[in-house]
RNA sequence: GGUCUUAUAGCUCAGUUGGUUCAGAGCACCUGCCUUACAAGCAGGGGGUCCUAGGUUCGAAUCCUAGUGGGACCACCA
């Protein structure tokens, strides 16, 4: 059958895939084989494929089917997460689209529709990555809110409770006005800002009038109201929160505030000046607004002094009640309008513009508010403790290292975790109130109920009169246990699945989640079952487009990757994700990388369309292609050994660039064409039988890269039987090689690219064939290769008198090679480009003479080094001689 | 402000303990070819002050110092 010459990918890669999951060959069960096991980093639930997966699942799936190969027991483990915020937020937004409010719900009601939400959007993104070819067991597919997960999540929290790290109280935390949630720190952006700082007047109360001026070095302002303080504030919506003005003891400016009280502007409270070195002196005035309820340092300010704490927002980021004025109103409205006001009134000295830096929601991206409210917290310390060493000390490694030092960092300078979360869709905190005051924490309600009888002394408790906390848990509160969770080994600890499995090998993320999820999984892993969750952390780049902008949907610079798929083919995408792709550098991403992967899927192709058109016939092997099934054999193994040292380092791209070389290169454009025999004639069957094998061990060693095309070719190649499958067969192990025989190679090819070179200047045809002459050390094992390649009749030593007539000669190392011309030789050109060469080679010779007359070198250098260059020497010196001899005789 | 990281061809990057394998690869580019597997191809070719300035050394892309320009993370700025 006539194979078109172009590779079509859409025609496969369903089929395959199908014949994959029919196979069962995705799925693994614990066996006596060393397991290989990754866990996939749970996309959320509700999401779509974006590059940055693209590029993270490929390389997992290059991980996964590599190690399958190697005779592992290979699993990589799918899934997905709830997402608490975004999920939430998706979910109120479609609601709002129906004109249903979420505080119009119950919980109940409002889990109703999330739940038809994650049902109806949630796998999508699974189904994508099967585009994509990723070898998941299906079967085992996760979520971080089934049964399994949700119970894991609700144990280790009691648990947690129980050792007494979790705890709950009132503290400074960051509020999402948008969401209605607190955030963890992590979750909390901070982004350069060109915003305004006003200079508000605080006149001082109980002025005298009179006044006095201020020592020297005082700045004392004074106009027809009287002496006042000038504050340099940000937010001026927050001044009716107010409740003291501080200034620093040491600030000789501010010297004559010291003991006074100052009215608050426009709201017209009196508050006292209080004096903390916390206050930066050479900040704006050197006086400070003190706003305990809105500001992490005011909160201390206020803790430390006693300062009335004077909430002036709603939940939702519009003024509150207790502010007095502006109620009800949007606190970034207020902003623009309380300078407004303050200006009319007099009370605004001036305005400047500012840069810095503000807290936005991960999620919602909305300005973040710091707020006082009750949570529940982790306290870090321990889990900290325990995950810090690993990492460090390289039992935990990472790709690349330097992350080990974000890792550290971090650690050291950990704050409690809040993990409650004001949300609906979540883990739901397993904390009991009790009627008369108090709670408990456990994992069911019996328990519950139990212990709520113990604690209140009241044996006619009911569930009815409990109340659970409405909160629920931070989303990495469950992802931190996944490598665990996935496995059952919280609910059941010890069972076999979890004992085999874990501690996985590798987990490949992006280095944004490093604290989110990686760190955490590091302290859970230890916590829970006293060993790391993963052996290697590969992290990945981030995808930018090709100016280097990160991809994002605003900018419209990402590509659908299905659309690429559509187009390149599922193995064209993933080569060209991996081509641009060294370990934690940034990727730029380019389509043309997605064009070149789908070329060499083409090179590929049509390799096999050569080979598979071969006609078999009983007849002797000619020399020529019984050197070169020697070589490639030796290449082959010197690859693989060199892939083995790529792959062990995670240089993934390396490695495929490595095979890509092989294939394109030494297989198709070396070996192919010393093998090949002329058009329409047969071949001996040695040969078609060791091309045939190394084109199946180079479709093995392709398929972790590109698993369709190889599977298809792999089954084309030859009868298979009915459950073989590629992507189930071993990869070959490393044998020797001999490195001579690659030389040897290495230097015909150079002879023959030389001949080559020769006819494309002097316009010979290919099909003309000449004799070849040499002097020098050749040897004669390659002659019948460089015969058919280069189009030579014969190969012999150069005469001592040279050749007759005119002749071309060139030099491949110290060996020169001489081919008779008849008609085609410009004797002057010949003799100066000699004259050229000669010129290069003199002054290489006298730098090299430089050095070996340099005593010190001579000295201090190794051996080897000094014997090196008096090689060179005695090289160079050769060759001038025999280009003298050549212009010579030219003339 | 702190910590880390990086600078090599037009682009993306390799370059291990300093020394013939050290100035490389892929892509892009230029020239010639529709040569019976492949023009998504074949054969050739050009291209770099290894960021700058010092230093160490017989010898530096490589080690040290400083500077400049990227990038990342953390902290903080009222």
């Amino acid at each position: 059958m006539e194979l078109a010459s172009k590779y079509n990918p859409a025609d496969i890669e369903q089929k395959w895939y199908q014949y994959w999951m029919e196979n069962g060959f995705f799925s693994s069960k614990p066996d006596g084989r060393e397991p290989y096991t990754i866990v996939i980093p749970p996309p959320n639930v509700t999401g779509v494929l974006h590059m940055g997966h693209m590029l993270n699942n490929t390389i997992q799936d290059i991980l996964v089917r590599r190690a399958r190969m190697m005779g592992k027991n290979a699993l990589w483990v799918p899934g997905t997460d709830h997402a608490s915020i975004a999920t939430e937020a998706k979910v109120v937004n479609k609601l709002a689209g129906e004109g249903i409010k979420k505080t119009d719900l119950t919980r109940e009601e409002f889990l109703g529709h999330a739940w038809d939400w994650t049902r109806k959007h949630g796998g999508i993104i699974l189904e994508q990555l099967k585009k994509l070819g990723a070898s998941c067991d299906w079967n085992r597919t996760g979520f971080t809110m089934d049964e399994v997960r949700s119970e894991s999540v609700i144990k280790v929290f009691c648990d947690l409770y129980n050792k007494g790290l979790i705890y709950r109280g009132v503290r400074m935390v960051n509020w999402d006005p948008k969401a209605l949630t607190a955030l963890s720190d992590e979750e909390v952006i901070y982004k350069e800002e060109n915003s305004k700082l006003y200079y508000l007047k605080y006149y001082v109360a109980e002025d005298d009038g009179k006044g006095e001026t201020g020592a020297e070095g005082e700045i004392v302002h004074r106009d027809a109201k009287g002496r006042y303080a000038v504050v340099a504030t940000t937010r001026p919506e927050t001044i009716m929160g107010d409740s003291a003005m501080c200034i620093n003891p040491k600030d000789p400016k501010n010297q004559w505030l010291k003991g006074k009280k100052v009215i608050v502007p426009l709201v017209n409270r009196v508050i006292p000046v209080i004096e903390d070195e916390y206050v930066d002196i050479e900040f704006g005035t050197g006086c400070l607004k003190v706003t305990p309820a809105h500001d992490v340092n005011d909160y201390m300010l206020g803790e430390k002094y006693n300062l009335q704490t004077i909430d002036i927002f709603n939940d939702n980021g519009t003024i509150s009640e207790a502010a007095g004025m502006y109620v009800g109103q949007d606190r970034f409205d207020v902003r623009k309008q309380i300078a407004i006001d303050l200006n009319n009134a007099g009370l605004l000295e001036k305005e400047e513009a500012y840069n810095n830096k503000v807290g936005y929601s991960e999620r919602t991206n909305v300005v973040i508010e710091p707020k006082l409210s009750m949570q529940w917290f982790l306290k870090m310390e321990h889990l900290a403790k325990i995950a810090l060493d690993p990492v460090m000390n390289d039992d935990i490694k990472f790709y690349p290292a330097k992350y080990k030092n974000t890792y550290r960092n971090w650690l050291e300078n950990i704050k409690d975790w809040c993990i409650s979360r004001q949300l609906w869709w979540g883990h739901r905190i397993p904390a009991y109130f009790l009627p008369q005051g108090g709670y408990v924490v456990a994992a069911t309600e019996e328990e519950a109920l139990k212990l709520a009888k113990e604690k209140s002394g009241n044996q006619s408790l009911t569930m009815a009169d409990l109340r659970q906390d409405e909160d629920c848990l931070d989303t990495w509160f469950s992802s931190w246990l996944w490598p665990i969770s996935l496995f059952d080994g919280i609910n059941n600890p010890g069972n076999e699945e979890i004992k085999y499995y874990y501690p996985t090998s590798d987990l490949v993320t992006g280095p944004d989640i490093i604290f989110f999820w990686v760190a955490r999984m590091i302290m859970a892993g230890y916590e829970y079952e006293g060993k790391m969750p993963f052996k290697n952390v590969y992290f990945t780049g981030i995808v930018r487009d090709k100016i280097g902008r990160k991809m994002s949907k605003s900018l419209g610079n990402s590509p659908d990757p299905l659309d690429l798929i559509a187009e390149y083919g599922a193995d064209g995408v993933r080569m060209g994700m991996m081509l641009s792709a060294p370990a934690g550098n940034d990727i730029k991403f380019d389509v043309a990388l997605c064009e070149q992967g789908r070329n060499f899927n083409n090179k590929i192709w049509n390799a096999f369309r050569l080979v598979q058109g071969w006609e078999v016939k009983d007849m002797e092997q000619p020399e020529s292609a019984k050197n070169a099934v020697k070589w490639f054999g030796h290449k082959l193994n010197k690859t693989i050994e060199e892939l083995e040292d790529h792959f062990s380092k995670y240089r993934i791209s390396e490695a495929l660039m490595t095979v890509y070389k092989l294939f394109w290169d030494e297989f198709s454009a070396w070996y192919l064409e010393m093998v090949k025999p002329a058009y329409q004639q047969p071949i001996d069957k040695a040969t078609l039988d060791a091309t045939l094998n190394y084109f199946e061990t180079l479709l093995k060693l392709l398929h972790p890269f590109m698993p369709f095309i190889t599977e298809e070719l792999y089954q084309a190649l030859k009868t298979r039987d009915a459950k073989d499958s590629i992507m189930v067969s071993l990869l070959p192990k490393k044998e020797d090689y001999c490195n001579k025989c690659l030389d040897r190679m290495e230097q015909t090819k150079e002879i023959i690219a030389g001949v080559r070179n020769i006819r494309a200047e002097k316009g010979i045809s290919p099909r003309e064939s000449f004799k070849l002459f040499y002097k020098g050390e050749l040897d004669a094992k390659n002659n019948s290769i460089i015969e058919k390649l280069a189009n030579v009749e014969s190969i012999d030593v150069t005469p001592a008198n040279g050749v007759d007539g005119a002749s071309q000669t060139f030099m491949v190392g110290t060996i020169e090679i001489t081919i008779p011309l008849a008609n085609n030789v410009n004797a002057e050109e010949e003799i100066k480009k000699m004259e050229e060469e000669i010129k290069y080679l003199e002054g290489f010779l006298i730098s090299v003479n430089k050095k070996l007359s340099n005593e010190k070198f001579v000295a201090n250098a190794k051996p080897e080094v000094v014997a090196n260059e008096r090689k060179k020497q005695a090289d160079a010196e050769s060759k001038i001689a025999t280009l003298k001899a050549n212009i010579e005789k030219l003339k």
